[in-house]
DNA sequence: ACTTGTCTGGGCGCTAGCGCACAGAACTCG
DNA sequence: CGAGTTCTGTGCGCTAGCGCCCAGACAAGT
């Protein structure tokens, strides 16, 4: 969470030609998403959109019960609040900060009112959108028939896509509640992992030291969704600059 | 499959305002749709979007295994095919008749061109693009934290909403794959529920006695999806006719 | 009627993951 | 530095669902 990064470090913001971008920019905002803020909660009424730059959200379903599953996350290379223009307006789902860090907010009117010129942000926004299908109906999949093991490969690498470096800042009970799985599954799943030399950890940090390890513990699902991400923005991408592509659109 | 019905039958079809509708249905095809045909495979190009009126699609991923789970269904409350309009064109997911009957089919272009024009049917297929990602995100947190009978119930309901009848042409090997459950799981469940007199079946058809039972039974994810449904569509309903309510929204 | 293929009903043993309970280890803050 | 809190490791017993297998039941066709 140090220096305030700029818009343009969100590749949907990255991705747009010049026009679209400056009249975007000057009605953006810099926040700071700390762990654990909910920017919007099940049925409750949007104000604003994020786009993370450093932050990572995650839209996931609380059941009566309490109990809890991630069907998305959304990172630097997407936005928070899809809802907004697709009209309406809420989900039954939170959105939940994951991983501290930055985000540019946008209010809702302007979102619809850019998305409404049908231009190229519409466009990416709706490619967006289906790339989220995609992770959430993999996740369901994944959900049935993938082990906690490989889950938490998937997870661990779909971070990591989203951030600068390969140290996460998350205990094992915010993964398992991401997961839906018990604390301990998570214990045990990453012991492994520790023990094959491929991350370490120490309460609430994790490192990943081998990528290729967990790229090859993983199930398909991570495959799946990178490269539909992939597909879908990265032949959208009118405005080159320093941003670089997303490292889950690499 | 009897009568072919009329495209209204469909009810985002039925909610457009005239101009719009008369101006889709001069290309709209009647297509029979019978059980277990593909409409489109994961990767492959999309050449037609189908508003399903009897018929209804499941669609679902195949893992490399050959296991599978649906992510989303789609009956007469909506249309197959929303990858043309959000840009994709194509997902990773397949789409197979789960239960034969009818649907219209529309070419790609016309889809598009209609979409462009940003009117109400703009708005409609946003809206229930919505909807669709809410049933996915919904069948994740069902296949993490719920039973098998709770999830056929749900299954059978949302069966159930699409079709004018109660009696299901279902072999439990055909659910299984739906659910991405064994096929003795879904004999179990399926036997405890006829015991309790909620519904009857005989190779290949399913027929549902008790409504109120299987409500009892089931699991908060269908509630979720169905009133989301009806928020999303109920008040963008424009054109009164007869067509009524989709089940599902009503 | 008889055969053939397709569905359904069980009956195993097995395992992944759950729920619970507790101890030790690592940070934090006064 | 010590007290308190929050994480992580581990060890149960338990159960839902899996994989496999086969028997019976039903339907359709020749």
């Amino acid at each position: 969470m140090a220096p305030a990064p700029s818009p343009s470090q969100n590749h949907l913001l990255a991705a747009l030609p010049t026009a679209e971008y400056e009249f975007l920019v000057a009605h953006l905002e810099p926040v700071r998403l700390p762990l654990g803020e909910m920017l919007y909660e099940p049925g409750g009424q949007l104000q604003y959109a994020y786009f993370p730059t450093t932050a990572i959200v995650s839209l996931h379903y609380v059941m009566a019960s309490g109990a809890s599953a991630e069907s998305a996350g959304v990172g630097n290379e997407g936005i928070v609040g899809i809802s907004l223009f697709m009209g309406g307006n809420t989900t039954p789902s939170a959105a939940v900060v994951q991983t501290g860090g930055h985000a540019y907010r946008l209010e809702g009117g302007k979102l619809l009112q850019e998305f409404n010129r049908a231009g190229l942000m519409q466009r990416l926004l709706l490619r967006y959108t289906q790339a989220l299908m995609t992770q959430m109906s993999q996740t369901a999949a994944c959900n049935r028939h993938h082990s906690v093991e490989q889950q938490l490969c998937r997870w661990l690498l779909l971070t990591l896509d989203r951030l600068s470096g390969s140290n996460l800042v998350m205990t094992q009970e915010l993964i398992a509640s991401m997961l839906g799985v018990r604390r301990e599954g998570i214990t045990e799943a990453a012991g492994n992992l520790q023990r094959a030399g491929v991350i370490s950890y120490r309460r609430g940090h994790i490192a990943v030291l081998d990528r290729a390890g967990l790229e090859q513990r993983v199930c398909e699902c991570y495959g799946v969704v990178r490269t539909e991400l992939k597909r879908l923005l990265c032949d959208v991408r009118y405005r080159q600059n320093e941003a670089g592509c997303n490292p889950l659109i690499r």
